[in-house]
DNA sequence: TGTCGGTGTGTAACCGGTTACACAAAATAT
DNA sequence: ATATTTTGTGTAACCGGTTACACACCGACA
């Protein structure tokens, strides 16, 4: 492996000048410059990182925590952060933290003591105090504000209102909405718009609260729908609980959307497979992903954030589960 | 920051013995073993793991090389990878390929340099050069099989020949099978897999080649069926491509199971969430993981590694699409 | 009693970078 | 012409660990 000492001996200089030049800092003449590139790229000189790390204590990683990739909302989001990652030089540690409090304290434990340059975090936890004393750059995604830390999410209040006027429009007068769980900011958001749009039009409504998962989407709307036949409408905090709503509505022989509208909220690419594809208010998750990521390394690299906090606009996608649209 | 010489001072002992103890390396007698656990835990030393690599060049970071993490089958691979990694106290760098050989050898030298432990790889590159020169520990996962690198897979041509005789003891008479795209190998194995049970059975059958893509998917099923009306069965090699098959069939007006029923390959979570549900020879992906972080973890620790190619079993899953179950 | 192998420990070099500091030459100011 | 900056460079310490090597001590064995 060729170091730093190579170099500066073939290019005739010491340490000092080569790192100065590869590093812009400090004063280099131009000679200096031009004999250390040739001597690099004559030895095919590669910084070491570690090297690096040890004394700057700085690394070019990014830790990228979120409750579980498996989720079919992570995925995209992942990958965003992955890409801008990329092409500012980052690499992204994955940390499935499930929620937990613990894990996510030892990630970041773990993860600081490896130079971390920064987190991007999707956690409920994030007042706790292991993010409060945190001294690295964090950017909270999806969930949580907190006046410390800048924070990315979507335009949930006004995407539950327009998926919910998407059902009135089209002539629900019954409406379920299935809302996510409490400790969730944004199944709170959706909520707020829910109740925003459906109290303005005085349509007839229920809350069932209900979980982002699918078979117990589907056991609480089969339930509620036997009990209330009436309804002509469902809309759902998840695409996923769309997902088990259509199901169970499918499964009790009921025609959507000629007899039962459905909307979901989140985009996931899973809505357009169903029979009937299913209407949902789409999330940019990608975007939300590389405006955290672009925010997180801003910081890292201390350079002016405008914002500190960032909306991305939701847009209803209307697919089968709503009338009048083919498929 | 605590470092090993403020620990060494604390329990009057030198550096190197405090190494050799935290390292469970040479003598260390039981006095000095006692002095530099209680000064290390009164100081609340941590080791720095960036000092460490600097000199034994080695991390413990893993990387999971993969194609994107967006397709559904990857993130519970990529969480059996983490979950195993993490109880071994390694930590995982996430690569998006793309399959492109270029972002792949970068990845592998940018990682490289950070002295990473060793890779996961999904990939069809596999015996590409930059490879087979690599001096680390490497596992390849669902695809390529090379012999100098482990392999772990599903049972592919089993698996294929399993979900074909779903379809032929059901009664079709009249198989399409979507194939996968060439250039993969278990997308080659399952059309075996196929190929044995379809002519085994003398049924009459199609093969076209189809990529694991929904859209692409549900646009040839529907043309190939709007010309081959007799068709009654489609076993279809991956489940994103049953899913638009699925689709296909359901807006051509044509009855899932009664007139035409479908099987998929993979098992991913979104198979149950279709009207009707669908019925999959589903691979244990979360096991293909495990197992694959578990060898790895071997290699690298240069524990001995009893096989070289590890072939988890799949498992049939019938649901809605196939006659006799309900759903 | 001398020698040998196992046990236990410390010093200092090393991993491969960064950077404080000292110093010199050139450019500019007075 | 001298003082002051600015430019340019090198030496050596430092980041926080690991480990080769030297050395000392001990019991055992011939």
């Amino acid at each position: 492996m060729t170091t730093i000492r190579d170099v500066a001996k073939k290019a005739g200089v010491s340490v000092a000048t080569v790192s100065r030049f590869l590093n812009g800092s400090g004063y280099v003449s131009a000679d200096a410059a031009k004999a250390v590139t040739s001597a690099v790229d004559e030895l095919k000189y590669e910084l070491n990182p570690v090297a690096r790390s040890l004394n700057t204590k700085q690394s070019n990683l990014i830790g990228l925590i979120l409750p579980d990739i498996t989720n079919p909302f992570f995925p995209e989001l992942a990958r965003a952060v992955e890409d801008v990652a990329l092409t500012y030089g980052y690499t992204v540690v994955l940390c499935n933290s499930d929620e937990n409090p613990e894990k996510e304290k030892n990630y970041l434990n773990t993860l600081k003591k490896k130079y971390i340059a920064g987190f991007i975090v999707t956690s409920n936890q994030l007042d706790a105090p292991h993010y409060a004393n945190m001294a690295l750059p964090i950017v909270a995604l999806d969930r949580a504000i907190n006046d410390k830390i800048p924070t990315v999410s979507s335009n949930n209040r006004e995407g539950a209102a327009m998926g919910t006027n998407a059902l009135l429009e089209r002539g629900c007068k019954n409406i379920l909405f299935l809302r996510g769980p409490n400790e969730l900011n944004p199944a709170n958001e959706r909520y707020q718009g829910f109740m925003d749009a459906i109290e303005a039009s005085g349509a007839k409504y229920h809350v069932v609260t209900c979980p982002f998962h699918f078979s117990e989407s589907q056991k609480i709307t089969d339930e509620f729908l036997k009990a209330h036949k009436e309804i002509d409408g469902i809309f759902a905090s998840s695409d996923v609980s769309a997902a088990g709503a259509l199901k169970a509505a499918v499964t009790l022989g009921i025609k959507v959307p000629e007899q039962l509208q459905i909307v979901g909220f989140d985009g996931i690419a899973m809505g357009e497979m169903l029979s009937p594809g299913l209407s949902t208010v789409a999330q940019d998750v990608y975007k939300m992903g590389a405006i955290a990521t672009r925010v997180l390394i801003k910081r890292i690299e201390n350079q002016p954030v405008d914002q500190h906090f960032y909306e991305v606009p939701v847009q209803l996608k209307l697919r089968g589960t709503t009338k009048g649209v083919a498929e």
